[in-house]
DNA sequence: TATTGTTATACTCTATAACTATA
DNA sequence: TATAGTTATAGAGTATAACAATA
């Protein structure tokens, strides 16, 4: 049982030391690599996925416009809502920046071999479903 | 690898939300269970198991003490360090509070089988020490 | 009236660096 | 001088609730 908080808070450690060397929150890390790949998304969406408050992701975007990786556009058809968009720096942060997160923490996966990711892929896909309920 | 991730994210908002529930946040219970069944340990032995700084571990003990839930005792032998030790209120926290949250945990651990249990833990133990070189 | 976001409020956590007191 | 913690500073994330604008 403690096991997965340890578990946890060590890859956490990790994986937000790296974040934040690429000048990144894991917040933003997170809106960033919700939007990738998609032509955008309105608050309220964004905010259902990355588990968020509306209130609470206001901000977050606001300091991701000001470093210029998206952009609030207004859909004619619906004025009271933004869709959010990743700029084209946004863009190749997501293109670039993420495969390198990637690859920093397959360095530490490469100790293993292929049968016991295997496992390690099915352990969590249990885990996840035990506490995730609603699937995405 | 985004397996990972995602799983951690689900945990956390599970494991995070049961915390909240209890009036402590995540920084607070764990500095509760890092001091209970011990006789106190420093600032600095507590920011090391915590992962976090001085400074910030500052503030959390401050919180805490407040709450009345842990208490700073300066020793005899060396008077620039305290000792912080849990208080009979907080030592009530740890023995209700901890196990209660266990429990809560375990609702969700139900659903498997033994031997399911058993490969998630030996998976979580590889992973662990993939991401903490250093053991404590 | 209902929906979508923003704003106001109030905390907690976060790190860094300067500072105080003790050793 | 070195060590142990605190304080000052500055920012980010957090939720809640009140608010404005649009539908």
């Amino acid at each position: 049982m403690r096991e997965l908080a340890r578990t946890f808070q060590a890859f956490n450690a990790y994986d937000d030391e790296h974040i934040r060397q690429l000048g990144l929150t894991a917040p933003q890390f997170d809106v960033i690599c919700t939007l990738g790949n998609t032509p955008g998304m309105t608050m309220g969406q964004l905010a259902e996925k990355t588990l968020v408050t509306k209130g609470t992701l206001t901000g977050i975007i606001d300091r991701l416009e000001r470093k210029g990786l998206v952009r609030r556009e207004v859909p004619p058809a619906n004025r009271r809502c933004f869709m959010i968009v990743l700029t084209t720096e946004g863009d190749r942060v997501f293109e670039e920046v993420f495969p390198a997160h990637i690859a920093y923490l397959k360095q530490r996966f490469s100790k293993l071999n292929e049968q016991e990711l295997e496992e390690i892929r099915l352990s969590l896909r249990k885990l996840r479903q035990l506490f995730q309920p609603i699937q995405n």
